[in-house]
DNA sequence: TATTTATATAGTAATCATTCCTATTACTAT
DNA sequence: ATAGTAATAGGAATGATTACTATATAAATA
């Protein structure tokens, strides 16, 4: 894979958040240095950098975001503000379980935990 | 809410499955009895019915399938068949660690478990 | 039962995120 | 510096979902 501009920014940008940006969000940081990038050219640089370990891409509802952060952990979603934040609950028991009882041989668990976050504290 | 036809069969063809069926897949099985149906009254019925209560929505990447099973629990995802299947995993504990640890009000907890099914066994 | 009223529908257009296409640009090995 | 070729910009295409609107149909009323 050769080098390009467009690609290091990509990288950049989605290394630089932890709100784990849509592609619109990192197409209108990315435009700020590369004026005439394409959104194409964001997308397909997104699968790139996927396929090359150094993001993962993660659904929210029906819409992709991007992450840099690797390690196995699960997300918060508030259904108010609409943020995204990593938390580390991942119960390791849960894959040996899931091998022996259903015989399913697992490569990753995605869980998201939707709810308010602590901004919106009634009182 | 005024009964329909179109609604009823919308949600027996949901109610009669446990592959957590697209709204396309539901659309191709309501045309079989209402042959005029219209895919945009199966997505408005699909709403109607998920805000009574009758069935709830997953998302498998970007795209929207059908649960009428209401009872807390988590899903499987083959990578190689796409098949989703039910599990229960659910461990109680999560919600009072995430209410204490990060002050969050948890709704609900979605867990997806990718990977591959015991129809696909190498020896 | 016939009439009225308002809600749901069919059919189609519009939207939105994402992918595809292609002539041009720009890395990089020589 | 040049050639070879992978990556890009810009725009078209796709696919799922939603919006629009004239017509049909529940269901309340006379
Ligand atoms: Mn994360
Ligand atoms: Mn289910
Ligand atoms: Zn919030
Ligand atoms: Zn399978």
């Amino acid at each position: 894979m050769r080098y390009s501009q467009q690609r290091e920014t990509i990288r950049e940008i989605v290394y630089s958040t932890n709100t784990h940006p849509t592609a619109d969000w990192i197409f209108g940081r990315a435009k700020r240095t590369i004026p005439n990038i394409s959104l194409g050219t964001v997308y397909r640089n997104l699968k790139c950098l996927e396929e090359m370990g150094e993001l993962r891409t993660i659904f929210d509802g029906s819409i992709a975001r991007y992450d840099w952060n690797m390690d196995p952990h699960d997300h918060l979603k508030c259904k108010v503000c609409g943020d995204l934040f990593d938390v580390q609950l991942m119960d390791e028991g849960i894959q040996s379980t899931v091998r022996k009882k259903y015989k399913f041989e697992v490569d990753n668990v995605e869980m998201t935990i939707v709810g308010t976050c602590n901004k919106h504290k009634e009182k």
